[in-house]
DNA sequence: CTGAAAGCGCTTACAG
DNA sequence: CTGAAAGCGCTTACAG
């Protein structure tokens, strides 16, 4: 039905052969040869089979998309289209084309990650999230499948080549930052802990608290998963604790506006009786009131940069491994103030 | 290198045909012939070639998505996300993989798509946008290739599948929300007038207008392309005008937030001064202050009918051709009041 | 500079 | 119930 090679040759009165090699424009053909060819398939609309060809030449011209979990509220968080906006832009320019998975579950994850490796649908893969105990992760290590991360893996980083922000650094920053303002009794309200970025951006709280002489409480530590449903009861709880505490860093912007939302039904001001600073620095972030100061992590960079290292990896098979840092920054607004006295 | 249906034969006694068949679970082979042969694939660890595979039955079980642009703005708009979120969920029940268009200019987008029809790398293709004069539907449609759409074809619709929200209704229904709180002068503020939601959200916008006998104001209907970077003058000279508007109607969430934000520079108070209903009812519109009045489009839903239509149309090629609408509703929050006497 | 042949890994009539 | 053969549409040594 499709027009083949076969058909191009006839019409050229060429070889199969020789129609493949002007498509691939190989040198040794004569420029006379190349024009009778290009003209045929001009002639019979002709488009080369990419199944065909990569069948033989082993290699798919395209990188799959690990996502964390296509269904969930994951896909609302801006992460997602920035970083693929990133993807794409580096992937374009080397004419490489995108494939998603679309799994519910680590264990469907998984499944379509086996088959896109095994059944070659992939030359590389990017993963979008660093988690513990990721059988993703070791899977493609173990198959010596070319792949990158976005984030840190949670072990055997050295074989690994990742991108990701120094989170510990930027939070030990953020949390100096309020506690400069005068806070001392901070809380963390982090996302999923199996996330390894919280793990990190934990470490930086803990680091920024110790290095200013201020005890690490237990009951300040929140995690995602446990609000999850009952933000409110929890926030209520936290200030309702005998040492409240008067600023908050908080792992996403969406979390920081539900919590600035509940805390003023309870009569808390933001920034005057809490002080609030999330991550992600999404684009309404500006004009909420107050408007919120969050950590940019430049999502776009992280998918831009591990896009090249896919890529290099893909045409330098086990070269060496890479990781790269992209800067993140605080962007200041005005969900955080002075501690009241 | 990959283990082959070869070796798996090899192993289990059998010849590769036999193979091929216990992978289709070919009802003819025998149980113990297909025990035999789960066995050695099982201790080779084997998975087939899906390019071999497609390269000879002609089906790649994933369908191509067109996203508008991808290195654009567009992509910050949670549509994006919501709407694949809907493909997805529909795609893996059928075992269908996704692959993504790149491109950032319609015509690298037209190139991608031949590739991926010629190159038979989809089955069908989801457009996401629908826009005047669109090269890439044209093509699909002289090509019969399998595709939906999510918007209304602005050509050929008879001969089109697609899904789409009753635009005009909506639009006449909110702006009758707005006339029925006693505003006259309502001004229209479209997304980008070559695409076809806005051709027809105008039209409900008028339809409303003339049975309600309101004149129509041509100096009251802004499209964003003329806005795109100066928000501020455009809504500086439609808020000085003579006959100065005291209700919008805004065709997208984030544009309503940006003209909020300008309002208020100019000491223009929501709603009292200016009421004001947009589209998309994005997540954070809830926790705006004024919170958001804004139409809930269903874009999930959106995905999952265009991909459930899709699917059909690559079982059962040529027949007929549908058209789902999805309910609209508008979503009645803070943004809109009473016109002042 | 070009062609004939083998092969990529699979499926599927055709026989038996 | 199973195998040998042809073929999907391409690429690439091998010859000449």
């Amino acid at each position: 039905m499709a027009v083949t090679i076969k058909d191009v040759g006839k019409l050229a009165n060429v070889s199969p052969s020789t129609v493949s090699r002007v498509l691939a424009n190989h040198p040794k053909i004569s420029d006379e040869t190349k024009r009778k060819v290009r003209e045929a398939m001009e002639e019979l609309g002709y488009h080369p089979n990419l199944q065909a060809r990569s069948l033989v030449v082993k290699s798919t011209k395209t990188i799959g998309i690990v996502m964390p979990n296509s269904t969930e509220r994951v896909l609302e968080n801006p992460f997602f289209p920035e970083v693929l906006r990133g993807i794409c832009l580096e992937a374009r320019k080397s004419q490489f084309g995108i494939y998603l998975t679309t799994g519910a579950t680590e264990e469907e994850i998984l499944q379509e990650v086996i088959e896109m490796v095994h059944g070659k649908r992939v030359d590389g893969i990017i993963l979008l999230y660093s988690k513990t105990n990721d059988q993703i992760m070791d899977y493609l290590l173990h198959n010596n499948f070319p792949f990158t991360v976005i984030g840190r893996p949670y072990q055997n980083a050295e074989r690994i080549t990742f991108v990701d922000n120094d989170n510990v650094f930027i939070t030990k920053q953020i949390t100096e930052y309020l506690i400069q303002l005068g806070h001392k009794k901070i809380a963390f309200i982090g996302a999923n802990m199996e996330m390894v970025f919280t793990i990190d951006r934990l470490k930086g709280f803990k680091q920024a608290l110790k290095e200013n002489g201020i005890a690490y409480q237990k009951e300040l530590i929140v995690y995602d998963k446990e609000i999850a449903g009952r933000t409110k009861e929890k926030l209520a709880e936290i200030l309702n604790m005998e040492s409240r505490p008067t600023a908050l860093v908080v792992s996403d912007d969406f979390i920081a506006i539900e919590l600035i939302s509940y805390a003023e039904e309870l009569s808390i001001s933001i920034p005057e009786d809490l002080s609030i600073v999330a991550f992600n620095n999404i684009s309404t972030g500006k004009y909420m009131k107050p408007s919120l100061t969050s950590v940019d992590i430049n999502i776009f960079q992280l998918g831009v940069e591990a896009t090249k290292c896919l890529l290099d990896d893909i045409t330098y098979p086990n070269s060496v491994m890479k990781r790269i840092t992209v800067p993140a920054k605080m962007v200041e607004r005005n969900s955080c103030c002075k501690v009241a006295e």
